[in-house]
DNA sequence: TTTTCATAATGAGTTTAACTCATATATACA
DNA sequence: TGTATATATGAGTTAAACTCATTATGAAAA
């Protein structure tokens, strides 16, 4: 029984490793079934036997590469203790991959645009969820902890960590400028450390209190003269 | 001879307007070019005639948005002289409109991730340029006046600004609240603020020295009466 | 007004590639 | 070894983008 399981397994495994070779030299609406099956050594028609259509391939391929990323990103963060620190690595590892397997990535954009109605069950971003609660956890560990304040919006938060790292992880292909990376991650700290330990609100405060104490001192004084 | 060019150009304009229809209503790929020539009331060669294929059509349909877009945005810009204004002015619009009219951004993508060798002169992005120019030359401006930072990276800038505002237009538009564009434009916006003015962690310590020194210096003054 | 010519429109026909299904082969089990 | 069940095959079907030989249109010449 188990043999039999796994043999399955194993050739769903394969039929992803070659689809993916195929995506990723051709694109996905270049790539062709008949090349797949070709490169998984498989007539076309057993592809269908073990995945549905085209779409249920890439989304195979991706949700593949999204469950390793994961694995890879947990370690990153493992290296350090200090909240600040595990969002840089974050940061950090989300750049590098994107820049990396920027293909594969767009291969999930495909598949999240092409608004197949078969989607049925997950519309091929679910794969990313779990990818993405590794952020929403290490903020609220930092919360607990004292490290960030307590009043952030996550939902806010996560938008601009990854957008503003997809967009860079863009802009640095685009320019073919990968040693960029570094740059990007320590900009995007600057601008997320006042703001993640409630400085802005906490700074504007002080200015006031200066301001205010400045002014009495000033008008006794002047009465004094 | 204005006529026949005239001609040929309102019919070009008819194309588009019909293929706008069909693409939002169906999506890129169940979207049928024997719609488009329905709609238009064409036979289905004659939209061959006018656009080289299908991705030609949706890049048309994409450019005339986003060159609408750049005009609107504009003038919403020119309504304030301040500069942090208009930068929340920009995000404002950008935002709503992103929200408004994501069936057309994400046709965009379908261009962009298709790779289509055809694509040839311009890859399909170029019309987010000139729209994309508006931010630069705002930031540009505001350092000039001296009232953002000069050492600012405007690469970085530009993927934090509009990479954070499309994941915020996704987010609302999976949780359908688009009533929270304001709640996201105000925390950008205090995100944005102190790292724009230069105050780094290095500005907030010597607030911080220069309060204590004052606190310091009224005490003494107070004591002497 | 009629003829001529160039330009534009048409839709039946071609092509390509995803997907199906009747048939063939392998595998497990008695 | 024989039979039943599961798995694999690839020729055939289908759908839709794109082509092209034919037809219509409309402006200028006769």
């Amino acid at each position: 029984m188990s043999t039999k399981r796994a043999k399955l397994e194993q050739r769903e495994k394969r039929i992803v490793v070659a689809a993916r070779s195929v995506f990723l030299k051709h694109g996905f609406n270049k790539a062709k079934m008949s090349q797949i099956a070709d490169t998984a050594e498989l007539a076309e028609g057993t592809l269908y036997l073990y995945y549905k259509n085209k779409n249920a391939i890439v989304k195979a391929v991706v949700a593949d590469h999204w469950q390793h990323i994961t694995g890879e990103a947990d370690r990153a963060l493992s290296a350090s203790e200090n909240s600040f620190e595990q969002l840089q690595a974050l940061a950090e590892y989300h750049l590098t991959m994107m820049v990396k397997h920027w293909r594969v990535i767009e291969l999930g954009y495909v598949l999240y645009y092409s608004h197949s109605d078969d989607a049925g069950e997950n519309s091929g971003v679910d794969f990313k969820r779990t990818y993405a609660a590794l952020f929403d956890r290490l903020i609220e560990r930092g919360q607990d902890k004292g490290t960030f304040a307590k009043d952030l919006s996550l939902p806010f938060l996560r938008d601009l960590f990854y957008g503003t790292l997809e967009y860079a992880a863009r802009t640095l292909i685009l320019h073919n400028k990968p040693e960029d990376i570094e740059v990007n991650i320590v900009q995007l700290m600057n601008v997320l450390r006042p703001h993640l330990s409630g400085e802005t609100t906490a700074q504007a405060d002080t200015d006031t209190a200066v301001l205010k104490r400045l002014e009495r001192a000033v008008r006794k004084l002047e009465r004094l003269r």
